[in-house]
DNA sequence: CGCACAATTGAAAGTTATCAAACGTTGTGG
DNA sequence: CCACAACGTTTGATAACTTTCAATTGTGCG
């Protein structure tokens, strides 16, 4: 149950953004993931504080959500659905640099400019915070800011793992890195699963992996030879043998 | 001049810690590079308290100074000299994850591990900050905190670039990129100059851009063909044409 | 001066990319 | 409800960039 599930009056004006994501005014007190989120460390008093400034917005399928060149007005934290973060060189060579669920935050910039693009994977919603009135509520909550520089710096640590997978390892360990990696993550929300969705197109995985469409593809099927995963159908994978993913992940 | 000069008694124990590097516990007051390092933001006041935890460490060429696997206990902030940042596989394949130079920090960690081991790439000075002691510190000092969130953010920023250069760069453009990546900092810090140090070997380029030494070697000759940098001496280049350089670096 | 190590250069091999075609899936419109 | 178009995925054959293996040259240090 989400915030904007809570809406009394079906008849209010729907407000969108101008590329015309859906946008919902209104308090955090149902917040479905605020545990995990940026907000997580706040007191209910903060909390109000934060609230007043936030706007749940609805993004649709291939939406965009932010641009690399746009000035940095907000930051977002997504509560239901799925992103992808990336990167385009002048030819069209693109670089995702990350791909989101609900909990993580996006919005980080350089000079007030976005150091990346987003795009909604599929149906999402996200918190907004305007960015500059943000900057005032870092200064009155201290937790917010720690809260803030912890996400950070484990967005920090992932990158450096991502640095490792881009440069150093094969395609059959980068698959399973990021396979093991999807998959740890989806344990540790709904324990007990072996199936993984997956939101994203093998060019997506591709352009996150440092490899092209196909050699995705031909990984993935070896995988499912090996007794690795099973793809049960379209957007979802079973780990069948996490033991052989996890080495297979590390070149054991 | 840095902080270790303004010792006046020369008979002074010399401390050293565990893994053999020189300690001296000294103020910040004279430091040479206050302007660019964490503490850049405090007051004279707070930066008391800082330097009351601080230490300050030299560390040889080719010494350690974190270990990936080690408890997180520190925090540097690089003061004279250069650092490399590095993880591993368990067959030994390495991806050197930054190149740091005076102003920048190390020590980020996740679970109170460090993410990477850090090996000084010259004779390097180093300001050293007990995590345990600092995070007191941070809640009395939220420029601190900030300005530690602005430096993490910073560096999320540039993981990612170098995300984008490892997954779809050439062998040419990665070193372009590299090149003129020094280049600019170097500009930035002493402006006016062409000419560049390179204090790490040919085998840390590579492990930096997810090339082999020889690759490395190889491109570096074109480049010099080409008259995009000279090679005077060993590490030193100078960037002879930046315009072709920056044009290489984004494949244009 | 000579040894050890780093850097360069060469030839051959390999992993992944590119080009191309077939196959599946999804969604739309007749 | 089916047909078909559009798009994503898979599979195949070939090419290319980078790696690997090997030898030579250069540099720093005892």
């Amino acid at each position: 149950m989400d915030t904007l599930a809570r809406k009394k009056d079906p008849s209010a004006p729907v407000k969108r953004d101008h590329i015309g994501n859906r946008i919902d005014f209104s308090p955090c007190s149902g917040c479905n993931i605020h545990e995990m989120a940026l907000c997580q460390a706040l007191s209910c008093h903060e909390l109000k504080g934060l609230s007043a400034i936030v706007a749940n917005i609805e993004v649709a399928k291939g939406a965009t959500l932010i641009n690399e060149t746009d000035q940095a007005e907000f930051l977002f934290n997504v509560t239901q659905g799925s992103v992808k973060l990336y990167k385009l060189m002048p030819d069209g060579r693109r670089q995702i640099t990350g791909f989101l669920f609900p909990g993580d935050f996006l919005g980080i910039a350089l000079n007030d400019r976005y150091a990346y693009s987003a795009e909604a994977l599929e149906a999402t919603k996200a918190c907004r915070f305007p960015r500059k009135e943000m900057e005032g509520l870092l200064r009155e909550m201290p937790e917010l800011e720690h809260r803030l520089l912890s996400m950070v710096s484990n967005e920090l640590v992932l990158a450096q793992e991502q640095m490792l997978l881009l440069g150093r390892k094969t395609a059959q360990e980068k698959l399973c890195s990021f396979l093991k990696g999807l998959y740890d993550r989806r344990v540790k929300r709904f324990p007990g699963t072996s199936s993984v969705p997956l939101p994203m197109s093998r060019s997506d995985m591709g352009d996150f992996l440092g490899l092209t469409t196909e050699t995705v593809s031909r990984t993935m099927t070896n995988l499912k030879k090996k007794g690795v995963v099973a793809l049960p159908s379209k957007g979802i994978v079973n780990v069948v043998n996490y033991e052989l993913l996890s080495d297979l992940a590390e070149g054991v």
